[in-house]
Formats: C-alpha cells, structure tokens, sequence
DNA sequence: GCCGTTTTCGGCCCGACTGTTTTCAGTCG
C-alpha cells in the first residue's frame, strides 16, 4: 500500500494532526483533512498526474505534496514534527481527551504521552487544575488504560452480530443500526443504534446482561461498553424524525457535512430531526424524503463517504451498485475433502437452497501438504460432482480447485490438469513477508498463467493479526486486467480482502471481481452480503462482477 | 486551507452529553 498517493495523504493527515495540536484554525485543519482523504482515494497516481487535479487541492497543498514527492516530507510539516512530540499526538487517542486539553498538558505541565499524563493524575500533580475536576481525572485514567487494552476496532462480522444481538433484546417500535456498520466498513469502532421507543427503553437497555460498563445515560441517548469492550450508543428518536436520525447518524461524517452544506445553501437546515426551512419541515421521516428534497438521488449507505457521491446523485448519475439478490452463484467453497467441515452433498444442497444457478467446489491442491489432497483424490472428487450434478437440474455444479501460489508464482499443477478444471482460484497462503518486488512478481506471474481464472483473498490480511503483505498493486492490477483475471473479493469478514480502496483501484485499471464466500462450512454462505458491502464501498455494478453474470457469459470469461 | 449560476471575499454543520461552569467549554459523532 506504498503508492504515492498513500504516502503523500499519511503526511498530509499527520500535518492537519499537528496543525490542531497547536492550536492552528479549525477551517484549515479540515481542508487538510478533506484533502488528504481525496488523495488517498484518487485513482491516478499524483506522482504522474497533476495533483490539482484531486478535489479539496488547491494552490497551497499543491505545493505540500509536491515538496513532498520530492523528498518525502515538507517544510511546514518537519516544523511542526520539531514541535510536537509524538506522545503529544497519542494524548489525543486517549477517550475525552482533545486537542485543546493536549496542548495545555504539554504546555502548562510538559506532559507528553499518555503514559505521563496517567503518572500526573495518580501522584496528583493535577488536582486542582482549573476545568479538570477529579471527574474527569478519573475518566482520563480509566481511558488511559482502554487504550493500553482494547481500544481497537472490531471487523464487521463480530460488530455485525453484536447489533443484532442488541436489537433482538430490546422492545422498540421501530429498531435498527446506523453509522459504519451500515456503511458496511470492514473494521467497526463503535455500533450506533437508534430506536423509535418510549424512554424506559434505556432503563432496559442498561439492565442487559452483555453490559459491562455504562459510559453516558441520558434520555435520548446511552452508551455502554459491552464485555467484549466495544461500545454501544442507543439513541431514541421521534418516529416523525426516523428518516433524518437515520441519514445522520448513518454518516460518514464528511458526507453529512457535504449535504448539509447544501441544504444550508437553499436557506434550509438539516439536522438529525429532519430538514426545515425555519419551523416548517420539508422532509423528515424517511431518508428517500430528505435526498430528494435536496434534488438528489438516494445516496446508497457505503456510498456515503463524500467520495464524489454527493455530486454523482445531483447530476443523477449514480450507478446501480451491485446487490446480494444479484449473485448467482459461489466461486470459492470448501468441503470436508480438504479443511472444510462439512460434506460435498451438504454444501451443494445448502448452496442450491440459496437458489444459485451455478455452485463452484473449490478443495485446495497439494501443495498445501497438510490439506493432504493429491490428484486421486480431486478426480475422485470430479466424479461425485458430476453424479450429484444429475440431483440438481437448475443448478450448474463447478469443479473447480483453489491452487497455492509458490513464491515463484508458479501453482501446483501443470496446465494439461489444471485446463481440466472448470474453475481456478489461486492464492498465496505462506510466504507473506517477501519484498515487494518479489511479491509483485509472484501475482503478475499467477495472473499470466492461463488457467487462473481468480486470484483468491489477494492482500492475505487477517484483520487484527496479520497484516497485508507488500505488493505494487497497481502493477498486479494492471497485469490482471490484461489479461483477464479476476480478482477476489473474499466475504469471509475477517479477511473483507481485496479492501474497498484497493477494488477501487483495480476497477480502474479493468479487473472485474468474483464475491465470494470462501466457505468452510453451511453459514459461511452467508458471509457473501459482507463481500457485496465492500463491493458497494467500491461502486461495483453487475458488470464488474463475474458471478453476477449469468451462466453462458461466466463460462465464456472462464474460457474452458 | 478551499471554494463560488446568489460570492474572488467571507463563509465553512449541528446537537447531545459531561463536568464543570454560575452560563459554558470541550469532545464526540
């Protein structure tokens, strides 16, 4: 993840950091921050193209990243890096704990990390200080030692039945999640419920068994942190005002400024109780309401992430993302041949019973040696495939196989027994720490062999324990879109792999995708409205996904 | 800092909650 564009808008969000930690205008610290996010999600790379080019860049940050594709950093930057100590900026990670309150520890009493700040508070030193009452010492504290624990964000599988689980507990008229989940971001920091319920609710709410810690309890709104420490906030609203709560606290933030600076342009007013003009309500109970009082079309959640959607839906030019009910097939399953858990007859029959037209078996090869499959074995398995096929008339049952990519991109078999094979799936499962070059290679060279039809879950991340490996991934996409391999965009949620910013990228450069499962077991299926969530994060119609397209077209891309 | 069929200057989203304040600042989303 090295591109250029990366690189420059890390600088450029460390400096907007900086900037507000020293008490720089509030206005500024946003134009850095909305710059740097649009560089990141640029598709050229402003090491080629004109960086005046990205949205929210002007004359001033211009000259920032240029300086700084130079030489990797820039004058006002390594100013500001000499004035803050780095602890300084992790104070403001701590809970409760902003910029201005940063500033005066370090200014007023030299503290500068969090580990000094909680030394501070238990020997004392801040009793006393003016704003800092013994309340919000205790607090610091407690958020001192969450960020040395937990603190860290959940992939959306766990956050995913977390809500459910919360919703399902509690008595509401009307019930149900916003904010990044609803986003369908792959990683989750908290989950933001919103309820239309008399108040008592909240009473129930804080009597749940999975509470562990109530953080804020109010009449419209409760937070809590649940035993497995991630936080909770339900809101109640007024059921006339269900659309506007539901599109604000659905976010992203950056979006939700974007349109309400639209509505405030046309002498309205929005907020999470609906949009007015002075006491009159124009819109308020549904979100489709409120989007198109505004002269625009419905912004799809993980659109909204003031990525160019608000623009695309003035003009009426949104895509028609991609939807779950539009797959009609599975591309990557397992079955207890090799590390799956449960039987070919029963995977296949739970796959028909989600009424797909085609159903790809996709057991690993042998050089993964501990799966213990050999040759024997996949032809064994080919030939129970084609029986079962006779079972399922409107089903078309793939043989297919997910190949190990070696270090030197070669896959484990030969291509007369690869060509054999319906479908193949290709993925690096060992070796993740090559150098970039090397890795780079390693992909272009499982693209450029004729029988991978797919390279699966290509970053190999493990959200929360491995990271991606180090590849060009310009150059792998490049290599996929010439020649026609698809990439992967593997659902199970704690890999979310290919990420949405890097499918972004990849439709850029031509690649079309396969959503899939990856299953290794019956409710894995189910993981596939995850993979279409990243899809939707990247803008995905059906035409950029294989297994959306009906059978004779996906044959045809499959080439055999 | 950026931006503009109301602007090249003067704007730039808005409300809830907490802890501390005797009317409000800071933080969060």
């Amino acid at each position: 993840m090295a591109r250029a564009n990366d690189d420059a808008a890390a600088a450029l969000t460390e400096y907007a950091e900086l900037f507000a930690l020293t008490g720089g205008d509030a206005f500024r610290v946003r134009s850095y921050q909305k710059a740097a996010k649009a560089i990141a999600g640029f598709p050229e790379d402003i090491s080629v193209a004109d960086v005046r080019g990205v949205p929210g860049v002007g004359e001033a940050i211009a000259k920032k990243m240029e300086e700084f594709l130079q030489r990797g950093s820039f004058r006002q930057l390594d100013d500001l890096r000499g004035r803050v100590p780095e602890g300084v900026r992790r104070l403001t990670r701590v809970p409760t704990l902003g910029p201005k309150t940063a500033i005066m520890l370090f200014e007023d009493y030299g503290i500068d990390s969090p580990a000094a700040l909680g030394e501070a508070i238990t020997s004392g030193r801040l009793d006393g200080v003016k704003g800092l009452g013994p309340k919000t010492l205790a607090n610091l504290l407690k958020g001192i030692e969450q960020l040395e624990q937990s603190g860290r964000r959940v992939h959306i599988g766990v956050a995913m039945s977390l809500a459910e689980q919360v919703m399902t507990s509690l008595k509401a008229e009307r019930i149900a999640y916003a904010g990044s989940l609803r986003r369908m971001k792959d990683t989750i920091g908290d989950i933001d419920i919103l309820a239309v319920a008399p108040e008592s609710i909240m009473t129930e709410f804080r009597a749940q068994p999975y509470v562990a810690e109530i953080i804020a309890a109010g009449d419209k709104k409760t937070s809590i942190r649940t035993t497995s420490g991630l936080q909770v906030d339900l809101r109640v609203v007024p059921a006339e005002s269900w659309g506007a709560a539901m599109q604000y606290f659905t976010g992203s933030k950056e979006h939700n400024v974007a349109i309400r600076e639209m509505a405030v342009k046309k002498g309205w007013k929005l907020s999470e109780y609906g949009l007015f003009e002075g006491e009159r309500v124009i819109a308020s109970e549904s979100e489709e309401d409120i989007y198109a009082a505004l002269g625009m079309q419905f912004v799809p959640p993980p659109m909204r992430e003031d990525g160019g959607e608000v623009k695309a839906a003035l003009r009426g030019e949104l895509p028609t993302l991609v939807q779950l009910a539009d797959l009609k097939g599975d591309l990557h399953t397992h079955t207890n041949l090799t590390d799956g858990i449960a039987s070919l007859e029963d995977m296949v029959a739970a796959g028909h019973a989600r009424g797909y037209v085609y159903y790809a078996v996709t057991d690993h090869a042998p050089d993964l040696a501990m799966q213990r499959m050999t040759l024997d074995k996949a032809l064994e398995q080919r030939q129970q495939v084609a029986d079962l096929q006779q079972k399922y008339p409107d089903m078309r049952l793939l043989h297919g196989t997910e190949l190990n990519i070696a270090p030197d991109g070669s896959v484990d078999w030969p291509g007369e027994i690869l060509r054999e094979f319906d479908v193949c799936v290709a993925s690096v499962h060992s070796h993740f720490s090559m150098s970039r070059d090397e890795m780079t290679r390693r992909f272009i060279a499982a693209c450029e062999n004729p029988y991978v039809d797919i390279i699966g879950h290509p970053t190999t991340r493990k959200i929360g324990k491995r990271p991606q490996v180090d590849a060009d991934w310009e150059a792998v996409f490049r290599a996929a879109g010439r020649t026609g391999t698809a990439m992967e965009i593997d659902s199970f949620p704690d890999r979310s792999d290919l990420p949405a910013d890097l499918v972004r990228l990849a439709k850029h450069h031509g690649v079309k995708f396969s959503i899939d499962s990856d299953s290794h077991a019956i409710p894995h299926l189910t993981n596939q409205r995850f993979g279409v969530g990243i899809a939707q994060r990247a803008w995905l119609t059906t035409e950029d996904v294989i297994n959306t397209w009906p059978l004779e077209r996906l044959l045809a891309f499959l080439g055999r």
